[in-house]
DNA sequence: CCTACCGATCGGTAGG
DNA sequence: CCTACCGATCGGTAGG
């Protein structure tokens, strides 16, 4: 049976297709062409394209929540819970970031409900980051007059990676995340080497 | 003679709809209809769709970077020029949302040799900061480890402001570019009160 | 998986 | 500024 990986297939081509053209400057013929089909041979693995951009939205937006939370859990230390953290929100927007440009840039485009839940499931997201900051600066470990403010921050420079990151440039991923790290630290007002 | 107001007018829609809808999801129809026009009528005005996405991107890429030169000038001290640009990038991505947000969003729904333009000229603004990043940490007054990954840090900062700001909500410009400079500030390895 | 094809909509032109 | 209309392309279905 094909099937599955069929599947897999045509939600990787629609990925690298969004990403490149934007949802609605893709056509499924296109997405078809580049896996030598038709495209009325896709709708044997799907229903709409809707549901392809539904699907990839909503992976992506679990996906972070799931990594950032798994990290965070794995400390005490509010400030070391901060940094893995942010570690795995950078590490997101490197392997995922065709992925997370999508989210970003076609919401718009994404129909109702799907649009709200996906907008909801993010501003579940942000939260975390929000409650996290307040905690640091609870605790006397950061410094910041606004952690709301600081929330966005953190979240925009990770969504910022996405923008220009390169797999196949020079930077890599582990350095990538280091300095970001002392980025976002000292953004919140923390000293190096908490 | 109504000529330029009425281009202006349609200008300001399409930016209006871009933003709303994205490029390729907003119809030149759609365009019309805000302006009780029919969609041939707009062609009396303009050459093409193309060349209104353009217009848009260049202009938004060229005013940024004509303000943030002149903010830059006000002063000799490297770390008020930054501040002082800062917060010009920071106002530029409130007061230009919309503008900014169809800049990062549509890039690729332009055609060359249009598209390849507005990358030039996105790169060098890019360099006014990896350059005034550099000359910070060559006089001691910034300590970032790495100008290049800083420079794209601060960029992306103003950036996530387009993906989030409401002129219409509780948080004023002013105290938005404040507490964005101090974040400014302190990613870049200076202390505050510089 | 294919061919054949549907109605809808697209950017844009002709002509006044 | 309009109506009338063009060819092209869209997402998706029928039927095998």
């Amino acid at each position: 049976m094909t099937e599955p990986s069929r599947s897999q297939d045509i939600r990787i081509v629609a990925v690298a297709l969004f990403y490149e053209r934007g949802y609605h400057g893709t056509s499924m013929r296109e997405i078809a062409a580049r896996l030598n089909m038709r495209a009325p041979s896709l709708y044997n693995h799907l229903d709409s394209k809707q549901q392809l951009l539904q699907e990839i939205m909503t992976n992506d937006v679990e996906l972070i929540t799931r990594e950032v939370s798994d990290a965070i859990a794995t400390s005490q230390d509010v400030i070391t819970r901060f940094r893995r953290g942010f570690e795995a929100h950078v590490r997101h927007h490197t392997r995922f970031a065709r992925e997370s440009r999508i989210c970003m840039t076609e919401l718009a485009a994404l129909e109702e409900p799907a649009q709200s839940e996906v907008r909801e499931a993010r501003r579940r997201y942000a939260e975390i980051w929000r409650a996290l900051i307040v905690q640091a600066v609870e605790q006397g470990r950061a410094s910041t007059a606004n952690p709301h403010l600081a929330a966005n921050a953190i979240i925009d420079l990770g969504i910022g990676i996405a923008r220009w990151y390169r797999a196949d440039g020079p930077l890599t991923e582990a350095t990538l995340a280091g300095t970001y790290s002392d980025f976002a630290l000292n953004l919140i007002g923390t000293q190096k080497g908490n």
